[in-house]
RNA sequence: GGGGGUGUGGCAGAGCGGUCUAUUGCACCAGACUGUAAAUCUGGCGGGCUUAGCCCUUCGGUGGUUCAAAUCCAUCCGCCCCCA
């Protein structure tokens, strides 16, 4: 294969259109394509989390198997290592991994909400204390975006505070002032120097679980103008409900032209709803670590193959997947990888989740193309539900 | 034949007169995980009940000493090591 010379965007299709393909009339459900860099993106999209520039246990080969259109890198965590100087020698991440296919990378932003006992917030940014060698680390909004830059994938993030759950609504507010003015940093930025990979700069919209904030933050966000929205500080800890209020209220004040992102989401449920919503693009953990803690996302709901029920069942982890997984082994002989650590097992699972996850965004897509998106919701969530335990 | 050691909950292994249903690890049984400090973490793990508590039964067997024994004594049974 031939070394990329310039950034291989197709001539014929500007970076950062959004061509929406089908609109739901029962609902804000959209089909759409977004057309980045490294190539155009079927929404609504699940993104497998790659935060080390890996999605843990899988290969790209295997990635692009199962349908992944893009993938997750992290700022904080690539900046640490193998840090920003190697990856530009390597001429970017997506050549330095081997991945030549979209990519997004978080901005560092959710690491202020998972690393709060190593990082302190101060005037300019945030300092952290590496969780590998305990060195210090300032990071800026305009660090994020050199960091950002350096990584070079297709879409990046504005430097943002997630904030976490519970939150006081006065920090929250606080916080909004913060994440709004480093957003316009980051713009001001990132577009003071050539856009050598042709990436395109995502805002972030926070405000907790407050409708007051979370409008404010949309609003004062969309001022600044960006190629896409992406809603994050959700899924950190609040209930399912105050998650779908916040959804329901704020999704609707994003521009309809451009794509909406759910940060960090997440379980079936919240897709669907999220879908509904008119949210476009997903990425989320659950998959992959879920599946290397003995957990599968089926069509009959949530397997924990770890337990005892399993280790005699013959039958397919999902009967209705056509992965690896399923197709070649059994639940029993997955239980037995898993209670003697074979690490075969943790391959299959992540390698399950992330096709179970995959393919319902396909459903999804195509319900909404179809138009009979409540009823595909209606009819996966019964299933998915079925075999709950009641108690 | 002589000498020494040891037997604890599924396993390994602490405890060596009261605070012991008995540390810890493994195994086992569950649960959690949402922009990844995660192949991680949490809980349970003798029996029963009116289950944030109460009752009963446990530390090879038996019998003692003691107000009180997994812990001390005697004896029986088993296992291990050294010398011959």
């Amino acid at each position: 294969m031939a070394p990329q010379e310039t950034h291989p965007v197709n001539p014929s299709v500007k970076t950062g259109d959004f061509e929406i393909e089908a609109l739901s009339s029962q609902c804000a459900a959209r089909a759409a394509k977004l057309a980045t860099a490294r190539g155009v993106i079927e929404t609504p999209v699940f993104m497998p989390v790659g935060t080390q520039g890996s999605v843990k246990t899988i290969s790209n080969e295997e990635l692009k198997s199962i349908g992944a259109q893009i993938i997750l890198g992290n700022s904080y965590h690539l900046y640490l290592r193998p840090g920003t100087e190697l990856i530009e020698k390597a001429g970017g991440l997506q050549k330095f991994i081997g991945w030549n296919a979209p990519m997004l990378t978080d901005s560092g932003g959710f690491q202020i909400f998972s690393l709060a006992t190593l990082r302190r917030i101060e005037s300019q940014g945030v300092q952290f204390q590496s969780h590998i060698d305990g060195s210090k680390h300032l990071f800026t909004p305009e660090k994020s975006m050199d960091i950002q830059r350096s990584i070079g994938a297709d879409i990046i993030m504005c430097f943002d505070e997630c904030t976490p759950y519970p939150c006081a609504h006065d920090y929250a507010a606080r916080s909004v002032d913060l994440s709004v003015e480093w957003a316009r940093r980051c713009k001001e930025y990132f577009y003071s120097k050539e856009n050598k990979y042709d990436q395109l700069l995502f805002g972030i919209i926070q405000g907790s679980v407050y409708q007051d904030l979370r409008k404010d933050s949309a609003l004062r966000t969309i001022e600044i103008d960006f190629p896409g929205y992406a809603l994050g500080g959700l899924s950190v800890g609040e209930p399912k409900e105050e998650m779908y209020s916040v959804l329901r209220e704020t999704v609707g004040l994003l521009p309809k032209n451009k794509p909406h992102y759910l940060m960090g989401v997440g379980m079936p449920e919240d897709i669907w709803e999220a879908v509904e919503n008119g949210i476009d693009m997903f990425d989320c953990v659950l998959p992959t670590r879920n599946g290397r803690n003995g957990q599968a996302f089926t069509s009959l709901g949530k397997v924990n193959i770890r337990n005892a029920e399993y280790v005699s069942d013959f039958g397919p982890l999902d009967p209705e997947c056509d992965c690896p997984a399923c197709k070649g082994y059994t639940r029993a002989y997955l239980n037995h990888l898993f209670r003697a650590q074979e690490l075969l097992v943790l391959r299959l699972l992540t390698l399950h989740n992330l096709n179970f996850m995959i393919k319902l965004l396909k459903v999804i897509r195509n319900s909404i193309k179809s138009d009979n998106f409540l009823q595909e919701k209606e009819r996966f969530l019964k299933q998915y539900r079925s075999r709950e335990k009641t108690l």
